[in-house]
DNA sequence: GTGAAAGCGCTAACAC
DNA sequence: GTGTTAGCGCTTTCAC
């Protein structure tokens, strides 16, 4: 069967409860016991049992906190939801959620949010937030302190985190100029691209993406116009239109950005120009009414539900087993949706 | 804090022994107490937890029994990966596979192996098997035995399962029409289909939703014949190639069918044909190497190894949860897939 | 038909 | 630094 504590205390000579301390690096044991210890839990076998973790920890709760800058940002709204999800289905076992929420992204504020947090008494963490020294910083000192953290739908890179869950940006750039390919390769494709903002690592890795894919497909095409909408729909409306205006030959628009979609389908309304072929990222509500009413062709979008929930379930998975270093990142699909599937 | 068993023997005066029982039907407790504990516990909201159900069980595991078609069936490797995967990540919570795979649809054969498997003590089965009578009848049975079935990929009308786990077929041939309009909306399509038992709901249901949505999109086409593959590489290859000869104009092949897209590859090399425009069904290793070809354009997904893990957890979540009648039926998605997708 | 109690694997509080 | 033990929520003997 199985191997439990109860086994390694006997094989070991020592009882239960140091091994149980020395497994969970407890530093009231003694080195060479804790090795030891150790090295035959690895030799047995020896996996932790959730189900009897969870019940004894029952009064002290195995928190995770989370901070996600997702006031006014709808597209925030499904991750939610996957981590809403994982907390239920994790309660039984001993999980609780403390979600932050904030407005942007804003460098000290995620700062002073993410000591909130640690204050708080969290175990572990789920971020969102900015590839930034400061967070860089924290991040380190996080893991300093036996404090996992996991990223969530924007990395921040070199730092000690655990694992990032997210999108392959690069990819989902790709995937929008091969179905523009695939759609319209009997005409020379005059493209205006939109992003939220020019410095957004995401953004920028699509926009690369998405020009490398079309030239390793030797497509005759010519990149217009990179626009900024600065992550908002009034801005976004008001580029695009003056883009438009100014190029009368594109043909179609690459969206690079989930942000300010509703401006873009008002700037397309606007010019009564439904002829363009489009493409976008992300799917919120808004998009889905630009795709159902034939304004946006393509959506590629990156399961958001799925991004909250395993970021909530890789941390109880890390919580309860003996400390991993460093996990494997998940990183989502990149799904093409188009109007079928919003159809009920 | 969250009801507990003690919580409710204090509440209603019995011991905790006898609310347990009552709570998990067991047929020696008196009808009364035994509606009154249940009565209390909707009142207090009681929710079993897990970990002390799992920890209390585990000399007597929930057994879960899944039948497979899967021999010589390579779609069925991801069903099965995710089914491996639910596993390790049950085990711990006293959940236990055990997995029967037959060759084929053959009814006698099926029902034979659903015995099987209740005579070696399951508690609960995942089957993937055949809308005929005899199966409900099996099913119908279960039920009454109180064993729980949820049927995967393919589902059995009128019978009392306790979910389906699988794709929306029809939305599949959806979703292949809507593509196939936006990528070649220019010319007149005419199009030959490749099923692989014209009988097979599924295929049938697929041809069905990709006809009617070419025709609400009033798309110019003509489906200039729907041929039978028997889901057999060998004859596939046969039919599509002598359809191609009959019918030169032919400039779209949508194979409804997982089956036999080996053949279907080998007809379209054999013509050296590849002008085509070549949408497929469901993701297994011949036809990933057909998109990479270029081959085949798009291929329309149904996430299998979700299916194997879905079922999984809806039946651990189902026994661990008082009785339900019925769960909601975990409909897959259409995930439309090209090359890039399949690039390291 | 029901109560009492043991025990599942684990951690933490308390001894020593 | 380490052993002992109570107790987390639940099911299941075993009495009665």
């Amino acid at each position: 069967m199985t191997v439990t504590l109860k086994d390694l205390s006997k094989a070991s000579g020592v009882s239960v409860g140091t091994v149980s301390r020395a497994l969970n690096d407890k530093n009231e044991v003694s080195a060479d016991t804790a090795k030891r210890i150790r090295q035959l839990a690895q030799e047995l076998g020896y996996v932790p049992n959730r189900a009897g973790k969870a019940l004894s920890a029952q009064k002290n709760l195995n928190t995770v906190g989370i901070l996600l800058p997702s006031i006014n940002g709808p597209f925030f709204d499904d991750i939610k939801q996957g981590i809403k999800e994982a907390e239920s289905e994790f309660k039984d076992l001993g999980l609780e959620v403390i979600l932050r929420e904030v407005e942007g992204w804003d460098v000290d504020e995620h700062v002073r949010t993410i000591e909130e947090l640690k204050e708080h008494g969290c175990k572990s963490l789920a971020l969102c937030t900015v590839d930034h020294d400061k967070i860089r910083a924290c991040i380190d000192d996080l893991d300093k302190e036996n404090i996992p953290v996991i990223l969530i739908n924007n990395n921040v890179q070199n730092c000690k985190n655990v694992a990032f869950v997210g999108p392959d940006y690069h990819r989902s750039g790709e995937i929008a100029a091969a179905l523009l390919y695939k759609s319209r390769s009997y005409e020379p494709l005059k493209i205006l691209i939109v992003v939220g903002l020019k410095s957004h690592h995401g953004h920028a890795a699509r926009v690369e993406g998405f020009t490398r894919e079309l030239q390793r497909r030797h497509c005759d095409f010519e990149i217009v116009d990179v626009v900024e909408g600065m992550d908002n729909d009034i801005v976004t409306q008001q580029v695009t239109m003056d883009a438009l205006k100014s190029h009368s030959e594109v043909n179609c628009i690459y969206m690079a950005s989930g942000s300010g979609v509703s401006g873009l389908g008002a700037a397309i309304i606007a010019e009564s120009l439904t002829k363009f072929f489009v493409i976008a990222c992300d799917e919120i509500y808004t998009t889905r009414e630009l795709v159902k009413s034939d304004i946006i062709d393509f959506v590629i979008c990156q399961e958001p539900r799925t991004q909250g929930y395993q970021a909530i379930k890789l941390l109880h998975e890390y919580m309860s087993k003996p400390r991993l270093g460093k996990m494997e990142d998940y990183i989502v699909d990149n799904i093409i949706k188009l109007k079928n599937h919003f159809e009920s």
